[in-house]
DNA sequence: GCGACAG
DNA sequence: ATCTTGTCGC
């Protein structure tokens, strides 16, 4: 898991392209984590008008989510927000952060999509082929997907539908018995049961995983640190 | 052409 | 993502 080096797309043409390069690599099966494993949250913030990006990823042990490490990364905006281009956005200082951890993860939770993305190459996918590393996208709201309600109890599922496909992209999952479900998809190299029996183990208490809970506290924390202390 | 559109 | 008060409830 290194930091780029290559160069990174600046034009919307380039980032296409580049998607339409990387499509063909994703695996979506795999068997998500062992107990004992350690799983890690990634997720980034930002302060567009000063320019500045904030990463953080967080290490927690698999089932019982101790947390064990966590690092974090400051940076230049490298792309501006394009609905289906956000892998841009985010990737770079995701991998800076990820760079700093004492251990490998044996699988990323992504805040956003996976499979779930108009080319089949959201953010999860994405940072999934350029680590090798398992991920998975948890996201908020359906995107360009549709999918029916779930039951109320906490566990239950619908397909995440394309409609122009019929593809299943990946599952609207309830989370929380009675709260709004979240919309799971895979990334790479771990199937969609594993992937929703996973977000089920880091969701024990709320809406969305623990993982990206403490990655999304601890990126805002290092973003308003770095703009109240500017490089020195 | 216009609006919608993960974060 | 981010701009933003109070409020209800565990």
């Amino acid at each position: 898991m290194d930091p780029i080096t290559a160069p990174w797309p600046t034009t919307e043409a380039d980032a296409l392209a580049e998607q339409e390069r990387l499509r063909p690599l994703v695996s979506l099966t795999g068997p998500g984590p062992a107990s004992g494993a350690l799983v890690c949250g990634v997720d980034v913030a930002y302060d567009d008008d000063r320019d500045v990006v904030a990463a953080a990823a967080v290490l927690l042990s698999y089932p019982d989510l101790t947390p064990v490490a966590e690092a974090t990364a400051v940076g230049r905006v490298p792309f501006p927000y394009i609905p289906g281009l956000l892998a841009f956005r985010e990737v770079p200082a995701v991998l800076e952060a990820l760079a700093q951890l004492p251990a490998a993860p044996a699988l990323i939770v992504c805040d956003g999509y996976g499979q779930a993305h108009p080319r089949r190459l959201g953010l999860a996918s994405h940072l999934g082929v350029l680590t090798g590393v398992p991920t998975m996208g948890v996201a908020k709201t359906p995107f360009l997907f549709t999918a029916t309600e779930p039951a109320p109890a906490r566990g239950a599922w619908t397909p995440l539908l394309d409609p122009a496909s019929g593809d299943e992209v990946g599952r609207a999952v309830r989370t929380r018995a009675g709260v709004k479900p979240v919309f799971v998809s895979v990334g790479h190299r771990i199937g969609l049961p594993e992937a929703v029996e996973v977000l089920l183990a880091l969701t024990p208490e709320f809406r969305l995983p623990e993982t990206t809970r403490r990655a999304d506290s601890l990126c805002r924390r290092a973003l308003a640190a770095a703009v109240a202390d500017p490089v020195e």
